[in-house]
DNA sequence: ACCCACATGTAAGGAGTTACATGATTAC
DNA sequence: GTAATCATGTAACTCCTTACATGTGGGT
């Protein structure tokens, strides 16, 4: 499995990134999708490096700041994301803590459920308004609309993010009614 | 975290079970949202057997197979519960390996994507088909529809699975067409 | 003959989270 | 003075997956 290595892959397709890019891209920008600490972002770099899919493509000195070690992507590293893009992919559960203690509606007092699920409605809300900025970011890039851009891809996915805010905005609201 | 402890409480505030049926419901029943091996649920099992959450509801022994070791929730597992039920949550995300993927779209033939979303969208449909006979069947069980029992619960979770089933569904439709 | 379902568990390992260490600068 | 940002990394720990161990009866 070990997906964190294609996911990083997956933005130095992209671009040349160092270890610290990839964790901010990961836990902001493309997220959140897949997060990663840097505890597994620099050992699974180092691993890469040795296995020839990434290499070192130079260093940044900025004045007093540890210098920076930007990464590209190798040809190898670029067929075995590839690869691993058009393999079949297993099925995958929702897993949402939230979904959980919901089944637990029955047994608590409607009101401080409520409380939650308001509560949980505002962060998606929040959710799906930076998600629409992005889209609009995005939409902006893109116009010569061609869809071998990698941009188009990253739309078609901040999309799916887009509906799935939306839909858990409704079951919110379907969910305070019910009580 | 480890809300595997909850999951399992969860069932238990329903019925008593045994560590097998825990698994089966968590794996077919109840899922796919949660899913725990016997690994996991047994020495849990053990562990909330020892702080008092869970107690043992009886033995049962069919013919020749393994005594059934069943469970039931406590007082203080069904206090815990609740507790754990009206905390706040926090943020997930969605991680899925497929919109990982689908980030790579601009790097891979469109044909050969396009094969896997069809696949993708498959696997969903099977399930939306799996959610809407659960839909069905606990409407059925409901019609008496008082809103504190653990049928309307669990019938808002299906709903969820039924609502992100089609919307995977849709983004499918919509990738293929884009490709 | 072989695999699956039932039913309990244990063992080993990989994936992921949280915290720590270092160290200079900028913002409050 | 305190915290945050940049930037690299390590350490410790929990969580989860996969495989194994045992044993009988039923289906193909």
């Amino acid at each position: 499995m070990s997906s964190i290595r294609y996911a990083m892959l997956t933005l130095l397709a992209r671009e040349p990134l160092s270890g610290y890019d990839i964790k901010q891209q990961m836990n902001n920008r493309m997220g959140p999708f897949w997060k990663a600490g840097s505890n597994q972002v620099y050992p699974e770099l180092a691993k890469m490096e040795g296995e020839g899919l990434v290499k070192l493509y130079g260093l940044e000195q900025h004045a007093y700041r540890p210098v920076r070690k930007l990464y590209e992507i190798t040809e190898a590293g670029r067929e075995a994301l590839i690869q691993w893009t058009t393999e079949p992919t297993e099925r995958e559960n929702i897993r949402d803590e939230f979904l959980l203690k919901a089944y637990n509606t029955w047994l608590v007092e409607p009101e401080k459920m409520i409380i939650r699920i308001e509560e949980k409605k505002k962060e998606h809300e929040e959710r799906l308004a930076a998600y629409l900025d992005k889209v609009e970011e995005l939409t902006q890039l893109l116009d010569s609309s061609n869809s071998k851009a990698p941009i188009a891809s990253s739309l078609s996915v901040v999309e799916f993010g887009v509906q799935y805010e939306r839909l858990y905005i409704e079951w919110c609201d379907k969910l305070i009614k019910k009580l």
